[in-house]
DNA sequence: CCAAATTAAATTTTATACAATTTAATTGTA
DNA sequence: TACAATTAAATTGTATAAAATTTAATTTGG
């Protein structure tokens, strides 16, 4: 394969992915808005109801988000009333994120996004499982070259 | 499946799209920076290196971009004198994009591009086509729902 | 013990993205 | 032909993202 058609094949896989990203946060969009949320401060909020009480650092880490990114969203998503931050007393250069109970109970207004989402893509459980690990795969290999 | 489980698996499928998307970009950060382009420009010169003249509409199609990102985006385009934008004669609401020679030059620097990327990351010519053809799929299959 | 190195957040700067609106040009139709 | 509807860009406002820098706290090596 020559340099011309790896440019193209470059750009359909690359672009691909970064397409098929923007594509799902737009489909996401209606279902967030009644809840007054983004598609970033939903993946956010998701993660720390998963687990909560942890520092920026660490959900840094989950979300592959720095603390440029992530500083903005978390004082918009307190100062909304959905979390507290807290400079931890045994190491102040650590931020403790904890919901709070109005930031727990959007879970189950949440609860009704998934099911809205995979009939309005149409996608069947075969194919998200499968494009799922493919993409953890190749995330977790980028993630090491990228960290190298 | 639960509303819980629901809502880890939404988390994790589309989390790993958008999370990957963004270490993609990453990667061509160092690769980009020699060319001083960014990866938004990168793609969308990608595009006109393949066909060029079309009108921002037409070009937006491609990248599924709208105005509001493209605008801004040929306008430095412009400005280091990769390509020129020009109204239209014939519907003066078009406005047409055309490489400058400058522009087409730089193709030969980017087809390097692509090649270290693959290196980089590890990825064989199987995997990127069968990432490449799932993200089409589903990139097709929702942006269908997308419009409707 | 203490200066240097390290670390975690925050800040700054630049560049996307996209929804919503506006402006200007064109088209369709009564 | 007027004039409403449509269309393409541009603009506006809000929210990401990430690189680079700064600030403050902690750790570590001499």
């Amino acid at each position: 394969m020559d340099d011309e058609d790896l440019l193209k094949l470059d750009n359909q896989i690359c672009f691909a992915v970064y397409a098929c990203a923007r594509e799902i946060t737009k489909l996401y969009h209606p279902l967030l808005q009644p809840l007054g949320l983004t598609y970033t401060q939903y993946i956010a909020l998701l993660a720390l109801w998963e687990k909560d009480g942890v520092t920026v650092k660490e959900l840094g880490r989950r979300l592959y988000l720095d603390s440029g990114t992530l500083t903005p969203l978390l004082k918009k998503l307190e100062t909304s009333g959905y979390l507290t931050r807290t400079r931890d007393p045994e190491d102040e250069r650590n931020v403790r994120i904890e919901l709070t109970p109005q930031g727990r109970s959007l879970k189950r207004q949440a609860c009704a996004i998934p099911e809205k989402l995979f009939v309005q893509a149409g996608v069947t459980a075969e194919e998200a499982a499968n494009v799922h690990g493919q993409m953890m795969e190749l995330l977790r290999r980028i993630h090491r070259q990228d960290e190298a």
